[in-house]
DNA sequence: GATAGGGGTTCCAGTCACGGGAAGGTCAAG
DNA sequence: CTTGACCTTCCCGTGACTGGAACCCCTATC
């Protein structure tokens, strides 16, 4: 398989498989002409790969992830634990994200939306942080 | 005031501060001696760049926003605007992180996490992605 | 044999918002 | 005069790609 086979059977664009070669996730051979000559097995990794990343995992952990995927051997609770490691950066980001939007949320509320200048928003920004001297 | 306490008083890192000098966000005078000589004015923008990105603006909002805090013929309309389309992304990011957190917990349920190989949470990253002919 | 087009290849630069660190100038205190 | 804390500029690295230039390969057509 050429890189443009494989790019439409795995989902992924081109670029970001030579991207992938690059970093050393996946190695096809080379043909004669230098082309990349895919075989199945690279195609399934970077199935794998596009999965793994739409789930939000790291290249790190895909890299992890998918050394597990080739290993037979492997304890799920391996995979269980890089699972859950990413889950809780998940959870994290989505607390960040939702303290953001309560915030902006209330502000936005808050604003008349109007022609005047005096807005709510322009006041939370304004502010000078804390020095918290007690 | 220079650099350091302009830094401690925003709460900006000093590489933050010059950061925002280079991309035209402040741009306080300089000292005979070449260091920087930062207003009460430069203090305030810096505090509100700080907090403007603390709520997850991009820099490009915070160059409007701050063009806006600016402009005391400002019209309240046009901050609540680019505070709206703020929280639209916001939101748009949680739903998407919503997503993978619930895949992903699912799938970590699934998973015994003993010292077998089978593993649904493997299972379903290696499946190739659906080319839907129908 | 020339040409057009649709593959493929490499390499370089840019993204976003900084952070790290080197090499060097400046200032107040002892 | 030295120490040490500050300041300066400059360049590289981050994560995970994306865009584009310049060039090669292969097939089909005239």
């Amino acid at each position: 398989m050429n890189i443009g086979e494989v790019a439409q059977r795995s989902g992924l664009p081109a670029k970001t498989i030579r991207y992938y070669e690059e970093i050393g996730l996946v190695a096809p051979p080379r043909d004669a002409n230098g082309y990349r000559a895919f075989r199945e097995s690279d195609l399934h990794k970077l199935a794998f790969l596009g999965r793994a990343r739409a789930l939000g995992f790291t290249i790190e952990d895909c890299r992890a992830l998918l050394a597990l995927y080739e290993d037979h051997s492997r304890a799920s609770a391996d995979v269980k634990r890089i699972a859950r490691l990413h889950l809780d950066r998940i959870d994290e980001k989505i607390t960040e994200l939702q303290a953001m939007r309560g915030t902006l949320s209330q502000l936005i509320e808050a604003c008349a939306g109007d022609n005047r200048p005096d807005c709510p928003i322009m006041e939370d920004l304004a502010a000078l942080p804390d020095h918290g001297s007690g």
